[in-house]
DNA sequence: CGTTAATAGATATTTTAATATCAATATAAA
DNA sequence: TTTATATTGATATTAAAATATCTATTAACG
């Protein structure tokens, strides 16, 4: 295939926790944190922490350990979350209606400025404060707007026309919620959340600790 | 610390996708399937998806492939998903709400039995056909119905109390998808869904087809 | 029947991520 | 001041995951 090769995805994943954290940090007052401290935060090892900060470039000081100010704002640079970027929203379901209510989006950098659905009884309407436009006028905004980013919460039947719309709106990356496995062309970013991945992991470990591994 | 070391976490998190075509596979009447289909599907290679589903214990056929029916039960029995398992979920807001109406689980053999919230104008309604009790009931009837899954999707500054009451009504394992860091006691298992982890891996591969590797 | 292509399975190799070790630095306590 | 402790950063090591290679098996086709 394929994607050029991403290198430390696991590190990357990890990266918006230890940002939500410092974020709290900075609102408690603290100027100054170390590796230990994120880590025990999250039941990781602080050599884990460590080798996630330095991704980013930050440094830190030995026997004393990183501002926090630096710390924040070398991650958010590091994923482009230090200017908001736009988003679209297609599907203003009940998992489209959580994300148009979720808060955190703000912290990410994120900002969903319109959303999309083909029920006549949800156009116009607003959601979140959110407007709720008809889906054949998505590629037009899109265009207008130049949004770069769209988060895909339809039914599994249309994902693929709806992504669709999407690229004719010159979105270059899509975050899909739906079960399905988008065809897009070369230069179109896909993220797929499959939500049953974290139960199908919980499973496992529940299963190590009521029968032990078998 | 710390959780016995779990191997290949990151073929589990493939095989509800594996699983999900499956099924629709066998919908559409196919009786045989080879790791070649199923990758393509997935965008991922052949040889991931052989070694991913080595660890359920299945084998197929040399020249031929897997028995769809086979490999469904095997990935099935690998993850507990045989029996039906019955959660409760804490938190009806619009995310708790989404997840009550979430149809997937039915497949992955989760059944929500109860949802649990302090609002006292939810309290005794259906959420897509789910009950609302009120939440301090939460232990009495967890251990009523011997339930051992839990969900949580209350606000973040009750999302410790109402882990402590989950793990008092005996839950084994809960689903986290606040952005707390729970605290458990040794043997509960905690899986915490962090939505931003997907922003941040998309982020970076969006950054890199704009403007290449730094 | 013989040939070709596709496949699983076994094994080996490579790449990547996690972890350990150690030196240098800073802080706090004695 | 001295000592003990905690820290980063650099490097080395280990563990795990991804990938390649090869063999035996099967089906399809001429």
């Amino acid at each position: 295939m394929n994607n050029a090769r991403i290198q430390k995805l696991p590190s990357i994943r990890r990266l918006p926790s230890y940002l939500h954290r410092l974020n709290e940090m900075r609102f408690e007052g603290c100027d100054k944190v170390s590796t230990t401290l994120l880590a025990g935060h999250m039941n990781i090892e602080p050599i884990v922490v460590r080798k996630d900060l330095e991704i980013t470039g930050v440094t830190g000081q030995p026997g004393v350990g990183y501002q926090v100010d630096e710390l924040i704002a070398a991650i958010k640079k590091f994923l482009g979350w230090d200017n908001t970027s736009e988003a679209l929203l297609a599907g203003a379901g009940s998992l489209g209606s959580a994300l148009l209510g979720y808060q955190g989006f703000e912290d990410y950098g994120l900002k969903i400025i319109a959303a999309f659905d083909t029920a006549a009884d949800k156009i116009g309407t607003r959601i979140h404060g959110c407007e709720v436009f008809e889906l054949a006028r998505l590629p037009e905004l899109s265009r207008k707007f130049h949004v770069c980013m769209g988060i895909l919460c339809v039914p599994p039947a249309s994902a693929q026309a709806v992504a669709d719309l999407m690229i004719e709106g010159g979105i270059r990356a899509i975050w899909n919620f739906t079960s399905v496995s988008l065809q897009v062309p070369e230069g179109i970013v896909v993220q797929r959340e499959v939500i049953a991945s974290g139960l199908a992991v919980m499973s496992i470990k529940l299963q190590y600790e009521l029968n032990g591994w078998k």
